[in-house]
DNA sequence: TACCTGACGGGCC
DNA sequence: GGGCCCGCCAGGT
């Protein structure tokens, strides 16, 4: 896992670190990015997610939220609220739209996939 | 072709 | 402590 490719797409490496993501577990838009080696690339992570629907495997966008935890891609999915529903059903607290003890649940790309 | 917006993050005032 | 602004890259209009 992880160890994409340079030859691959940013996309591609992002939906890569997002698939590596643990079920119960949620990681940052900027965690992501950083993974991937860019480091103010968190909008581009997040304007990836948005093309994840190109993504033959389905991205689990929905474990990915911001700094602060809080669901704002949410909007994006096609029930607006599967997102929070996906996570709940995988063990994630949701509540007000955003993730209980995200820190406790955070799952460091860098970290894990030892970058 | 050019401008603007966009699922963010961090720094500065 | 809170609010504002800038920076990143890409895609759509």
């Amino acid at each position: 896992m992880a160890k994409a490719a340079p030859e691959e797409n940013i996309y591609d490496i992002i939906y890569d670190v997002v698939r590596a993501v643990p079920k119960g577990r949620v990681t940052s838009y900027g965690a992501v990015a950083a993974a991937i080696g860019v480091k103010s690339g968190a909008r581009m992570v997040g304007y990836a997610m948005n093309a994840c629907h190109n993504a033959k495997p389905k991205v689990p966008a929905h474990r990915v939220v911001n700094r602060n935890g809080m669901l704002t891609g949410k909007h994006h999915f096609s029930p607006l609220e599967k997102m929070e529903q996906l996570l709940k059903k995988e063990g994630v607290m949701v509540v007000d739209d955003k993730v209980l003890d995200f820190e406790q649940l955070f799952w460091d790309p860098v970290k894990e996939l030892t970058l």
